[in-house]
DNA sequence: TCGGCATATGTTATTATGTAACTGTCTGTC
DNA sequence: GACAGACAGTTACATAATAACATATGCCGA
């Protein structure tokens, strides 16, 4: 997953559909969200907001903590990014193109943040909510642990 | 779930059950750290670190932040007390006695949070991890919604 | 019973994370 | 160009958590 890939190609990728998905929507993609996003893409790792606010600072200006975090109450509300909960937080949504619940595997040693689709687990989750008469809303899915890189373990064929 | 029930009995159980544990496995269960559980477990909400000093600083003391979050560490090693990493607030375990993955169901409206045991969501994660091959430590399993009390629904019978 | 160790708590200070409220600025529309 | 609305800057603060050191407390063996 992350190791050796074109990583220039990945953020090209999510700067390009950030830009189709607000046009199509009339939100407005500026300079500094922009910006905040190809940072929160500098690697497939979560992104802590006072790390991006230092980034902004040695580009030249003076950031101050609200603009970093309407940039990202943004990109949130656009499904661009994700806030790891776990973590306090904050990475790239690999599918914005559609709204979708968002499951995380997050390696404790080399950090990536893995984004899941697995509609077994969906299903699952749906499940448990409805037998207590639950109606979800959002939810929280977040499981730490080693990936397959770091143990080195290799799917059975 | 939260509705007209005799809580006095709930914080009863809870901090007997801690007592029991504790004494087992010869961990210190302090004045101090009853007090905290007895304050987590004033109703089935979770409760924010500050507002557990608040509470110790009008029963007279001076409590700064490192007292309350001591305690919370050893409540939540002690598997007494989980957190809820959504919402950064504290939450009682209904059975501290055996070691478990905690899953939380999270009303938005009276904020109620029902800790959850689903064996088939357990299943699910590990499937879904399992197929990623990643190898899971701990996880954060968190739904917000609507209680079943809040929205006034009833489970089919 | 006393000394001494380990654990627990107190205290001071600081760091990390996030928001409120007000001000200025830009952009598109009429 | 005047205006409304959205965006960004700025100041100040609120909330969440930890580091580091000082003091107290309970426990155990000599």
């Amino acid at each position: 997953m992350t190791h050796s890939h074109d990583h220039g190609a990945c953020i090209e990728d999510a700067i390009a559909k950030a830009e189709k998905i607000c046009m199509e929507r009339g939100s407005r993609f500026t300079k500094l969200r922009r910006q905040i996003l190809e940072m929160v893409w500098q690697g497939h790792t979560a992104v802590k907001a006072y790390d991006l606010l230092d980034q902004l600072a040695k580009q030249g200006g003076s950031a101050k903590p609200p603009t970093v975090y309407r940039a990202l109450d943004f990109l949130m509300e656009e499904g661009l990014v994700h806030k790891i909960e776990s973590l306090n937080a904050y990475v790239g949504c690999i599918h914005p193109e559609d709204t979708h619940i968002s499951q995380f595997l997050i390696c404790d040693k080399c950090e990536t943040v893995q984004e899941m689709s697995s509609p077994a687990l969906d299903q699952a989750v749906l499940g448990a909510a409805d037998n207590a008469n639950f109606a979800i809303d959002r939810q929280t899915l977040e499981l730490h642990g080693v990936c397959s890189n770091c143990s080195g373990s290799k799917k059975a064929a």
